[in-house]
DNA sequence: AGTTGGCATATCGTATACATCTTCACAGTG
DNA sequence: CACTGTGAAGATGTATACGATATGCCAACT
C-alpha cells in the first residue's frame, strides 16, 4: 500500500465527524473493496458554520420572490444569527460571500440588503445569460452525446404546442429546466457555475415573462429547433439560435416588462 | 435648495474622513458650483477595512506571477493580519470573498491557498471568455460611438506586425488593453464584472503565450479584422472574430501550454 | 530503517465584547 | 409651521478571547 494514499486522503478535507481524534479510528472509516486495492474516495468536507450559513441563505433568498412588492429585502444580523444559532462572526464571512456573488448588497453601517436587480441590470443578466448558454449549446454540439442531446427531447415534446396555455405552471418549469440542461451539455463547470449566480434573477423573469404574448408557444418551437441543430452537431446553428431565443426575451423584457 | 437633495447625498455613504461626526461640518464638504443648482455627486463609501483588505489583496495577488514553481501560495491569517494592520476579522471577511470569487481557497482548518487553476480550469476561462467578449463585440457594433471604436487603433496601429518583435513587452500590455476595450464597449457592466474575475488567470496566458509561435504577428492581423467589423457596424462578424480570435488562443493552449 | 504514537505549538473557526455609526424621535428655535 | 440640534436606542464594524484541530518533532517500537 503506497503510503500516498494517505497523504491523499488527508488532503484538504477535515473530518464531516464531529468528534474523531484517533488515528486508528479514521483508519476504521475504509471499508473494505472489492478490488484488491483500496480505493480512496475523498471525504465530504465538514460544513464549517460559514458554509452552511451561506448555503441555507442562498436557498431561503432563491426560495424567495424578492420582486414581490412587499418583500423584506433588509437583513438584520442578530436577527439572522438568533435564527440560525451561530454567532455574527461566521454569518458576516457567509453575507461578504453572497456580497461578492451579487445575491446580497452590503452597505457599510447600514445593513445588508437582498438585492432587487433594476431593469437594466436584469437586461445585462438576460445578455450574459445568452452569451453564456450560446457558448455551452456550441460546446453541447461538439461533447455532448447522443443520449444526453436525446434527453432534451423530454422537457419539450410533452407539450404540444397547443397544449401549452392549459399546462402552464408545468410548462414554465420545463423551459427553465430546458435551458439549465443545455448549459449542462456543454459540460463546462465554469459556464455552469456563473449562470448559477444570474439563476435567481433570470428565473424570476422567465416565470413571469412566459405566458405573456404567446411566448410559450413560440418558446417551444425555438426549442424543438435548437434540439435540432444540436442533434445535427451544427455548432454555428446551434449556438445562434441558443443566442436569439435568449435575446428575444431580453426584448421582450425591454419592451413590456416593468421592474418595481 | 431642496431637501430631497440632503438625502441623497447621505444615503448609501458614510464619510470618506476617519473622524467628522459633525452635521455642520460635512455642510462644509459642499463647493459651490458654477451652475445655479448644486450637483451632487455620490461620494465613494468609506471603505471599511474589509473593503480595503479586499482591494489590497486582489491587487497583490494579481500582481504576483501565482504560476512560477516557486510562488508562495499559502496565505496566513496572523501574517496578513500584522502587515495590513487591522485584526484577522474584517481580513477574514476580505478572503471570503475572494474565495467566492474563485481567487483563493479557503480550505477548513488547513489554511487559505491563493488558487493555481488547472489546464482544464484555464481552458474553460479562456472559452468563457470568448463568450463574454464576442458578446460584448456584438454589443459594441449597436451601443459605442465612432469614436470609442477609433480609439482601439491607438492599441494596434503602433506596432506593425513587423515590430512586434521587437516590442514584446509593449505589445504584450496592448493586446491585454485590446480585449478589455472591447468588453468595455459594450458597455454592460456585468460583462465587465464577470470578465474581471477571470482576468488575473487570462492575463497570465496571454502574457504566457503571446510570442509562441508567431502569434502576435497574427494577432495583430485578426485585432485589425475586428476594429473593421466593429467599424462597419457588423455584428455577426465582430461577433465571430472575437470569439474566433479567442478560441485561438485556447486551442494554443490546450495544445502546446503545459500548466504545471 | 522505517513506522507509529504522543506531545507541543501554531493556526483556524467561532463566540463575545467593545467602539462607532445610523436612525428615529422629540425638543428647541426662527 | 418648518427646520435644526440633541440624545437614546439599536445595529454594524472591528478587536480580542477561547476552544478545537492540524502540523511537526522526537522518542519508542517493530
Amino acid at each position: 500500500m503506497p503510503a500516498g494514499v494517505w497523504y491523499t486522503r488527508n488532503h484538504g478535507s477535515s473530518l464531516p465527524f464531529p468528534a474523531e481524534p484517533f488515528g486508528v479510528q479514521r483508519i476504521r472509516c475504509f471499508q473494505a473493496m472489492p478490488d484488491t486495492v483500496l480505493k480512496i474516495q475523498p471525504i465530504a468536507e465538514s460544513q464549517s458554520l460559514k458554509a452552511r450559513a451561506h448555503e441555507a441563505l442562498r436557498a431561503a433568498i432563491m426560495n424567495m420572490n424578492i420582486y414581490a412588492p412587499d418583500a423584506e429585502l433588509k437583513l438584520e444580523e442578530r436577527d439572522l444569527s438568533l435564527r440560525f444559532g451561530v454567532s455574527r462572526t461566521p454569518l458576516r464571512e457567509a453575507l461578504a460571500q453572497l456580497d461578492s456573488e451579487g445575491l446580497v448588497r452590503i452597505v457599510p453601517r447600514r445593513g445588508i440588503f437582498i438585492v432587487r436587480k433594476t431593469k437594466a441590470e436584469i437586461l445585462d443578466m438576460i445578455t450574459v445569460w445568452a452569451a453564456l448558454e450560446s457558448m455551452a449549446a456550441r460546446l453541447a454540439t461538439q461533447v455532448a452525446s447522443d443520449a444526453e442531446i436525446m434527453g432534451l427531447h423530454a422537457l419539450v415534446d410533452i407539450f404540444s404546442t397547443d397544449e401549452v396555455a392549459v399546462k402552464m405552471g408545468e410548462y414554465s418549469d420545463a423551459n427553465i429546466k430546458f435551458h439549465q440542461a443545455i448549459i449542462g451539455l456543454g459540460k463546462c463547470p465554469l459556464l455552469a457555475r456563473l449562470t448559477d449566480d444570474l439563476f435567481v434573477h433570470v428565473r424570476a423573469i422567465r416565470q413571469r415573462t412566459i405566458f405573456e404574448q404567446d411566448r410559450a408557444r413560440r418558446s417551444i418551437i425555438d426549442h424543438k429547433e435548437i434540439i435540432n441543430a444540436l442533434e445535427q452537431r451544427h455548432a454555428e446553428r446551434a449556438e445562434r439560435l441558443v443566442r436569439e431565443h435568449t435575446l428575444k426575451l431580453r426584448e421582450h423584457v425591454e419592451r413590456y416588462v416593468e421592474i418595481e
